[in-house]
RNA sequence: CGGGGUGUAGUAUAUCGGUAGUACGUCUGCUUUGGGAGCAGAUAGGCCGAGUUCGAUUCUCGGCACCCCGACCA
C-alpha cells in the first residue's frame, strides 16, 4: 500500500519520514575539513575511505543539477555528450608512455594476467576513439565530452571530498584542424566555463586564473575559487577579475596581465576548472590525422577541459557553509523549499494544510522536501538549517491561527509572515528553471 | 612517499595492568511540542596480529586504517 503510494506519480520521494539518511549531532572526530563535516552531518554523503564517497540522495540531488548546469553550458559550444569507460587496456597507456610515467594511475591485473589501467583521465580512450571518425577536415572540428568517474592514487586524499582517489569529472575534448581554430574555441570555452561557476553560485569567487604553459597563448589557464580550504595560492586583480598563479608571479613579476596593474592580493583558492590547449601531445602518437583540402596527412589539434563535480560542490559548501549547517545556493540546492510541518497528533489540520501546500507546490514544479516527521520543533529547525535548502516554510497551530505562513531565507536568517499568495510567489520565483 | 598524530558502542567521549562508564542515537512505555526535551527501562564497544604478564583495552613490537604538515597533483 504505502508502495504504492509512493510510486504513483513516478516522482522520487520528497517527504522527509521516508527518506533512509539521517543527519548527526556530530561530526566524525577525524573531520577537519569543513565540507566533509557538513556533508556527513547533514546526511549528503557517506565517507567509505580516504577519498572515497557515496553521495547520498540529498548530496546526489546537487551533484546532478551541477551535472546539468554543466551539460548545459557544453551543449552550448556544439559539446556532444558520451560515455566512456573506466576499465582501459594497458596498450592504450602504453602508446603514450603514460604507463609508465604517471605516478597516481591505479593498475589493476585480473586472474588471466590481463592488464588495465583504471582511467585517471581519458586521452589514451577518445582519441583512438575519435581517429575513427576522423578522416577529412570536413570532419572537424568538434568537441566531445562525458561525466564519469576518474581514478586517481592520490597518496594523500585531504580536504573532504576537495581531493578524492574517486571523483566524477565533467572532461571535454576538441578535435581542430589547426591551433588558431583550436584558440578559439579555447577561448570559447573560457566564456563558457565562467558562465558555469556563475550558475553554481561560486562566480564572485571565482577567478580565471593565468599559470605558466600554454606556448600558443603564453598563459594555460585554470578556474579557482577563494576559500580558506583551498590549497593553491593565487594573486588577484579585482579591476579584471582574473588572477595569476604562483609561477606566474615568479617567472613575469607580480603584474596583471591585462591591465598591468600591480595592485594583487593574494588568496587561497581550490581549482574548480582547467581548460588545456593538448594540441598534438595525444593525437600525435596516436596518429590522430585528417586529410587536408590539398589530400595532405595533418595531424590533428585538440584541447581538453575539465571539471570535478564533487570539488565544485565541496567547494561550495565551503564558501557558503555556516556555523549553523549548509547554505545552498538557489540554482543547486538539493530543494527548493523546505516544508517543515510543526503538526500535532491530535490535530489533523496542520497536516491538511501542508499536504495542500505540498501538492500545489510541486503541481507548480516547485521541488518541496516536506519534513512530515512527528518531532519536535527545535529538533526540525536545527535539521533544517543543516540541511540548508534556501527557503524554510512553516505550517503549525500558530501559523494557522494567524491565518499566514512563516518563510526563513537561509542565507540571510530572515523571518517573515507570509499571506497565501505572498508565499507562492515567492516559493516560485526560487524554482530552478 | 617523508614527518607528526589518533584508533574504546552507530556518533562523541571517560577511566583503568584486575569483569569498560557517560551522553547522543536506536528500541519500549509515559510525558512534552516554536530552536537538537524529560522520566523509566532496553540495545550496543576496546582496529588486527604477536610479545611481556597470573592477567593487556591499557605496556612493547609489527601491521592496517583515518587525520594533519610537506612532497606530488594531465
Amino acid at each position: 500500500m504505502i508502495f504504492k503510494v509512493i510510486y504513483k506519480d513516478k516522482k522520487p520521494i520528497m517527504r522527509q519520514s521516508q527518506l533512509f539518511t539521517r543527519t548527526k549531532k556530530e561530526a566524525p572526530s577525524d573531520e577537519v575539513a569543513k565540507n566533509a563535516k557538513l556533508l556527513i552531518r547533514a546526511g549528503f554523503v557517506d565517507k567509505l575511505q580516504a577519498g572515497v564517497y557515496t553521495y547520498l540522495p540529498l548530496g546526489l540531488r546537487v551533484l546532478k543539477k551541477i551535472e546539468n548546469i554543466i551539460r548545459e553550458e557544453m551543449n552550448t559550444v556544439g559539446g556532444q555528450e558520451i560515455l566512456m569507460p573506466s576499465l582501459q587496456p594497458k596498450e592504450n597507456w602504453q602508446t603514450t608512455g603514460r604507463w609508465d610515467t604517471m605516478d597516481d594511475l591505479y593498475k589493476i591485473t585480473d586472474t588471466s594476467g590481463r592488464e588495465n589501467a583504471l582511467g585517471p583521465t581519458h586521452e589514451e580512450i577518445v582519441v583512438p576513439l575519435a581517429k575513427q571518425f576522423i578522416s577529412s577536415y570536413r570532419d572537424l572540428p568538434f568537441s566531445t565530452y562525458q561525466f564519469q568517474n576518474k581514478f586517481r592514487m592520490e597518496l594523500r586524499a585531504k580536504s573532504g571530498i576537495l581531493r578524492g582517489r574517486e571523483f566524477i569529472m565533467k572532461d571535454m575534448y576538441s578535435f581542430h584542424r589547426d591551433e588558431a581554430d583550436m584558440v578559439a574555441f579555447y577561448e570559447k570555452m573560457k566564456a563558457v566555463y565562467t558562465r558555469v561557476f556563475e550558475r553554481v553560485g561560486i562566480g564572485a569567487t571565482t577567478f580565471l586564473t593565468y599559470a605558466s604553459g600554454g606556448s600558443f597563448s603564453k598563459y594555460s589557464h585554470e578556474f579557482q575559487t577563494i576559500t580558506s580550504a583551498g590549497e593553491d595560492f593565487i594573486y588577484i586583480c579585482d579591476k579584471c577579475h582574473l588572477a595569476v598563479n604562483k609561477e606566474i608571479i615568479e617567472d613575469q613579476g607580480n603584474a596583471c596581465p591585462q591591465c598591468q596593474s600591480k595592485d594583487l592580493r593574494t588568496e587561497t583558492s581550490v581549482e574548480v576548472g582547467n581548460i588545456f590547449e593538448l594540441k598534438t601531445k595525444y593525437s600525435a602518437p596516436f596518429n590522430l590525422s585528417y586529410k587536408d583540402e590539398e589530400g595532405k596527412d595533418q595531424t590533428v589539434v585538440m584541447g581538453c577541459y575539465g571539471i570535478g563535480l564533487g570539488r565544485v560542490l565541496g567547494t561550495v559548501v565551503e564558501v557558503y557553509g555556516d556555523d549553523n549547517g549548509l547554505v545552498w545556493p538557489a540554482e543547486i540546492a538539493p530543494f527548493s523549499v523546505h516544508l517543515v510541518e510543526l503538526g500535532n497528533k491530535d490535530d489533523k489540520t496542520v497536516r491538511e494544510e501542508a499536504q495542500k501546500l505540498y501538492d500545489e507546490l510541486t503541481r507548480d514544479g516547485v521541488e518541496v522536501l516536506w519534513d512530515d516527521r512527528e518531532l519536535r520543533p527545535g529538533e526540525k529547525f536545527a535539521e533544517s538549517d543543516l540541511i540548508g535548502i534556501p527557503l524554510r516554510v512553516v505550517v503549525s497551530a500558530k501559523t494557522l491561527a494567524a491565518g499566514t505562513f512563516e518563510i526563513k531565507n537561509r542565507a540571510t536568517g530572515e523571518v517573515f509572515m507570509v499571506e497565501r499568495a505572498v508565499l507562492l510567489e515567492q516559493c516560485n520565483q526560487c524554482k530552478v528553471k
